[in-house]
RNA sequence: GCGGCGGUGGCGGAACGGUAGACGCGGGGCCCUCAAAAGGCCCUGUCCGCAAGGGCGUGUGGGUUCGAAUCCCACCCGCCGCACCA
C-alpha cells in the first residue's frame, strides 16, 4: 500500500478549475431558466425549491484582500454550502465597492488613472477568491464604478430627487485648507485634523447635496424591530436615531421690536420644569444672535464670541467638562406659563442642528444649566421635590412633586404634570407635544472625481434641471489633473462641464460634485439579482424572487452608516413604489476582527497576515478551517501560526486515513450508507458519525462553527482509534460522512475524500440526516452524586426506571463510603444523567 | 455620564440550571528512524497522596436551588459604541 500525502497544492486547483468549467455556484432567475431550457448544474428543480440569499458585504478592492475578507466569505460560504446542500437555490453573488478616496488619492501620488488601479486591485480580489474556492455565482458580479452599475445609481438619485428626497441646501462642512477641498466626516480623525495631511480641518457653509433620511427616522427606528440582527447593532442604531419625545415650547421676545414680536421655539424633554426656566439660550450658529444684539452694549462681545465659537473644532466645543462660556444678548424673553421675562444668551453649548438651535435653560432640573447658572451668577430655582429619603441636591434630573409652579400643578407627579402642562400650552397656543431625532439629513456630495456623478444640470433659466432618464449614464470623464483645488477636479473638465439644457436648449452646466461611495453600496444587494438588465435597474419580479437578503455578514464597523443607509434606500423606493418590502437585510451576522498578538494587523505594526502566503504554504482549506475554527466567529480572533498547523495537520489526517481507506476498498463505490448490523466497535464508530451529523447540523445553524469543526475532528480521532476493529464499510460511512459534513468549511478536501470514497460530488448529495435511533444509546455513564458532588459513575439501562437508578446509585462503591453513617433525605432522579442523594 | 458586550487551565476556547475545561495549541514522555523531518501512541487545571481517593477551583461578595460558569442582587476589571442632543 503506498503512503499518500495531503497536498492541497494539488487538490484545490483541480476542483476549483472543475467548479469554474461548469460554473457549479451559478443560479437562474427561474423567468430566465425556463426560457433557456439548459438549466444550470445545482440548479435542482428551479421553482420548487425555495430560494434563499446569502450576502456578504462587497469589499472595497484596494491592494489585496486581507485577512478579514477571509473570515467574512469563508463564514458566508459556510452558509451558502450549507443552504444549498438543505435543498435551497442560493444566490451568493460578489461585487466591488470600486468608487472612493484610496483609490482617487493613489491617482493623485502616482498619476495613474483611479480606473487602472482599481482594475488590478479587482484582478487580485478576482483571484484569490477563486484561489480561496468560495462558491461565488460570478454571472451577477458588479463593479460600482462601472457606467453599466452607476447608471442606476443616478437613475435612483433622481427618483429621489424627483420626490423630494434629493434636495441642496447651504450647510456647514469640514474643509480641509492645505488640501483645499471638502472631506467626508470619515476623513476628519477625532481631533479634528485631515486624515491625509494631518492640517486642522475647518468649517465652512456650503451649498451641498442632502438626502432626506430624517423623514424616514420613525420608520427606520420602529421596523429594527422586525429584523434578526445582533442587538448591539440596533442599540447603535437606535442610539444614532436618537428619538427624544417632548414638548416644542415657544417663549416671545417683545423687547427687540416691541411692535413686532418674535417668537422662539424651542425643543424640551422636560415641560414639566417649564416653571423653572430662568434663562434663554441660542446657539452661535443662529440666524438671529446678532440681530438681537445689536445695539445692546453686548454687541461687539456677542459678536466676537460667535466668531470663536464658529473656529472651534467639535472636539473642543463638544468637551462637557470644561467651563461653560457664553455671552448675554441684552434681550429677555417671555416664558409662556408664567409671563416671567427671562435674559437671553448665546453660549456654544447650545447646538444649532439639535431641536430649533434655542433652549429653555432650567438650571435647578438640568446638570449643564447648572453649570452655565453658576458661571454667570444666573438664579436657580427648584422645582420639583425630590421623593421622601432620596438625596434632591441641584441640579436633581430625577422624578418627584412639582413646587413652585402654580397652584393648577404645584402637587402633581412631574410625569402626571408634564401631561397637563404640555395640554395646557395646547389649548393656549403656546406649544405642543413633539417629538426629536438626533438622526441628521446625509450630506451626500463630495468636491471629489473618483465618484459617481451627480446627473443634474444649471441652466440659466431653468434652474436645476434633472438629466433625463434615456441620457444616462453621466458618464465620469478622465481628467488629467486630480489634485483638488477647492472645486471638485471634474469642474475643470470644462468639455464635459458646458452642456444644453435638457428643457430648454439653452447653454447650462453640469454638476461637478461626486456621490458618497456609500450611495453606490446602498443598492447593490438588488442589482445582483438582475445584474445584467440593460433595461432597467431591475426586474421586479428578480426582486420578488431574491429578496429581501436572508443573511448578510459583514463587519461591525457598518453597524451605523452602510446599514442605515441601505435601510433607508429600501424604504424609499418601496414609497416611490419599486420595491414591494421595507427592509433589506432579514438576519445579519456581524464578525469579529482578526487580530495578530492582540491587536489590529496593519502595515505600520509590521504585524500583517497575508492570506495568500499561508494559502499558498498550507492550502485555502486549511487557512478557512482556522479561522473558523479559532473561536466564535463573531468575535474577535487573534491569529496564530501554531494554530494553522494544528488545524493543517488534523486535515492531512483525515485525508489520508481517508485515501487509504479507499484505496483498501479497492476504489470508489457510491453507495455511503449507515451500516445495519453494526456491534461493537462497528456501532460505537457508526454512532459516533451520526452524533456528529447531528451536531454539527445544530452547531451550523447557530454559527458556531467553531465547535462544528470540532465535532468533526471527535469524528476522525474515534475513527483512528477504532481503525483496527471495524471493518471496511463502517470506516467509508464514518469518513464519507466526515468529509460531507466538512464540506461547507473545506470544501476542496472534502470534495475529494468523498469522490475518492464513493465517486460522487459531496456539493450534489443532500445534506445527511441523522438517523434518531443511533443517537440513543441503551446504555449510559449515570452519574451518582452525594449533596451535589460527583462519587461515582455507573453503567446504567437506557430503559431504566427512576426506582432502579437510585438503586443503581446507592450500590455504587464510592457512593456507599459518602453514605455511611448518614441519615438519606432526598432523591433527585435525572433520568439519562444522574442521581443526587441528599444526605445530613 | 449613558448604552452594549465580555471576564473559565500556560494559551484560543467547550459546556439545554445536571460529570467544568470538548476540540485545538503549547508542554512532557514514548514509538518509528543510523539520525532528522513527517507520522503514530500516552500524559497534561491545581494542591495533598505510592495508590485508592480527597481538598480547592469559572473576576469579587452575597442570594435562590438537591445541584450555579450558567439565574437574581451588589461590586471590581476589560473592550466597543455614543456623548454638552436640551
Amino acid at each position: 500500500m503506498s503512503e499518500q500525502r495531503y497536498e492541497p497544492q494539488e487538490i484545490e486547483p483541480r476542483w476549483q478549475a472543475l467548479w469554474a468549467e461548469e460554473r457549479t455556484w451559478e443560479v437562474a432567475n427561474l423567468d430566465e431558466e425556463e426560457s433557456a431550457g439548459e438549466p444550470l448544474a445545482n440548479v435542482r428543480g428551479g421553482a420548487e425549491h425555495p430560494a434563499a440569499y446569502v450576502l456578504e458585504m462587497l469589499p472595497y478592492p484596494s491592494g489585496e484582500p486581507h485577512i478579514g475578507h477571509l473570515k467574512c466569505y469563508a463564514l458566508g460560504d459556510a452558509i451558502a454550502h450549507f443552504q444549498r446542500r438543505l435543498g435551497q437555490r442560493v444566490l451568493h453573488p460578489m461585487g466591488y465597492d470600486s468608487f472612493g478616496l484610496p483609490a482617487e488619492n493613489h491617482a493623485i501620488r502616482t498619476g495613474v488613472h483611479p480606473r487602472v488601479s482599481i482594475a488590478e486591485s479587482i484582478a487580485s480580489f478576482q483571484r484569490q477568491f477563486r484561489s480561496w474556492g468560495i462558491s461565488i455565482d460570478w454571472s451577477r458580479e458588479l463593479s460600482t464604478s462601472e457606467p453599466s452599475y452607476y447608471r442606476w445609481t443616478q437613475w435612483i438619485f433622481l427618483e429621489l430627487f424627483r420626490a423630494g428626497l434629493a434636495y441642496r441646501r447651504e450647510a456647514a462642512v469640514k474643509w480641509c485648507p492645505n488640501d483645499q477641498t471638502v472631506l467626508a466626516n470619515e476623513q476628519v480623525d477625532a481631533e479634528g485634523h485631515c486624515e491625509r495631511c494631518g492640517a486642522l480641518v475647518e468649517v465652512r457653509q456650503l451649498e451641498q447635496w442632502f438626502l432626506r433620511i430624517t423623514d424616514y427616522a420613525e420608520r427606520l427606528l420602529g421596523d429594527l424591530d422586525g429584523i434578526d440582527w445582533p442587538e448591539h447593532v440596533k442599540t447603535m442604531q437606535r442610539n444614532w436615531i436618537g428619538r427624544s419625545e417632548g414638548a416644542e415650547v415657544t417663549f416671545r421676545c417683545e423687547d427687540f421690536d416691541p411692535a413686532h414680536p418674535v417668537d422662539y421655539p424651542v425643543f424640551t424633554t422636560r415641560p414639566d420644569t417649564l416653571f423653572g426656566a430662568t434663562f434663554f439660550v441660542m446657539a452661535p450658529e443662529h440666524p438671529d444672535v446678532l440681530r438681537l444684539a445689536a445695539g445692546t452694549e453686548h454687541e461687539q462681545a456677542a459678536r466676537d464670541y460667535v466668531n470663536r465659537a464658529l473656529n472651534e473644532t467639535n472636539e473642543e466645543r463638544g468637551n462637557a467638562e470644561r467651563t461653560k462660556t457664553g455671552v448675554p444678548l441684552g434681550r429677555t424673553v417671555t416664558n409662556p406659563v408664567n409671563g416671567e421675562r427671562i435674559p437671553m444668551y448665546v453660549a456654544d453649548y447650545v447646538l444649532m442642528e439639535y431641536g430649533t438651535g434655542a433652549i429653555m435653560a432650567v438650571p435647578g432640573h438640568d446638570e449643564r444649566d447648572y453649570d452655565f447658572a453658576r458661571t454667570f451668577g444666573l438664579p436657580i430655582k427648584r422645582v420639583i421635590a425630590a421623593p421622601e429619603g432620596q438625596d434632591g441636591d441641584l441640579p436633581y434630573a430625577g422624578d418627584g412633586t412639582l413646587v413652585n409652579s402654580h397652584a393648577e400643578f404645584d402637587g402633581l407627579g412631574n410625569r402626571e404634570a408634564l401631561a397637563a402642562i404640555v395640554a395646557w400650552l395646547d389649548r393656549e397656543g403656546k406649544g405642543h407635544a413633539s417629538v426629536n431625532y438626533r438622526l441628521r439629513d446625509w450630506l451626500v456630495s463630495r468636491q471629489r472625481y473618483w465618484g459617481c456623478p451627480i446627473p443634474i444640470v444649471y441652466c440659466e433659466r431653468c434652474g436645476m434641471v434633472p438629466v433625463p432618464e434615456e441620457d444616462l449614464p453621466v458618464e465620469l470623464p478622465d481628467i488629467d489633473d486630480y489634485q483638488p483645488k477647492g472645486r471638485s477636479p471634474l469642474a475643470a473638465a470644462e468639455e464635459w462641464v458646458r452642456t444644453t439644457c435638457p428643457s430648454c436648449d439653452g447653454p447650462a452646466r453640469r454638476e461637478t460634485d461626486t456621490m458618497d461611495t456609500f450611495v453606490d453600496s446602498s443598492w447593490y444587494f438588488l442589482r445582483y439579482c438582475d445584474a445584467r438588465n440593460s433595461e432597467a435597474a431591475w426586474d421586479p419580479a428578480a426582486l420578488r424572487e431574491w429578496m429581501p437578503v436572508d443573511q448578510y455578514i459583514g463587519g461591525v464597523e457598518h453597524a451605523i452608516l452602510h446599514l442605515l443607509y441601505a435601510r433607508f434606500f429600501c424604504k424609499a423606493l418601496a414609497d416611490l413604489g419599486h420595491l414591494d418590502f421595507q427592509e433589506p437585510f432579514q438576519a445579519l451576522f456581524t464578525q469579529g476582527m482578526v487580530t495578530k498578538d492582540g491587536s489590529k494587523m496593519s502595515k505600520s505594526k509590521g504585524n500583517v497576515v497575508s492570506p495568500a502566503s499561508i494559502v499558498e504554504r498550507v492550502g485555502a482549506d486549511t487557512a478557512r478551517c482556522y479561522i473558523l475554527f479559532v473561536g466564535p466567529p463573531d468575535q474577535d480572533a487573534d491569529w496564530s501560526d501554531e494554530g494553522v498547523e494544528g488545524v493543517h495537520r488534523f486535515l492531512g489526517r483525515l485525508w489520508r486515513l481517508a485515501a487509504e481507506t479507499a484505496e483498501r476498498a479497492g476504489g470508489p463505490s457510491p453507495e455511503l450508507d449507515s451500516p445495519d448490523f453494526a456491534e461493537g466497535d462497528e456501532l460505537v464508530l457508526v454512532r459516533k458519525a451520526h452524533w456528529a451529523i447531528d451536531k454539527v447540523s445544530g452547531d451550523l445553524r447557530r454559527f458556531a462553527f467553531n465547535t462544528a469543526i470540532a465535532a468533526v475532528m471527535e469524528l476522525l480521532n474515534e475513527c483512528s482509534r477504532l481503525r483496527e476493529s471495524v471493518s471496511i464499510e463502517s470506516m467509508r460511512f464514518a469518513l464519507g460522512t466526515a468529509a460531507s459534513l466538512l464540506f461547507p468549511f473545506a470544501p476542496h478536501t472534502s470534495a475529494d475524500i468523498y469522490d475518492r470514497l464513493t465517486g460522487e460530488r459531496v456539493w450534489e448529495q443532500p445534506w445527511p440526516e441523522a438517523e434518531e435511533s443511533m443517537l440513543e444509546s441503551d446504555e449510559y455513564e449515570l452519574v451518582c452524586q452525594v449533596n451535589g458532588k460527583v462519587r461515582d459513575r455507573v453503567q446504567a439501562g437506557a430503559d431504566a426506571t427512576p426506582e432502579q437508578l437510585k438503586e443503581l446509585c446507592r450500590a455504587a462503591p464510592n457512593v456507599i463510603a459518602h453514605l455511611d453513617g448518614k441519615e438519606l433525605v432526598k432523591e433527585i432522579v435525572v433520568p439519562g444523567k444522574l442521581v443526587n442523594l441528599v444526605v445530613r
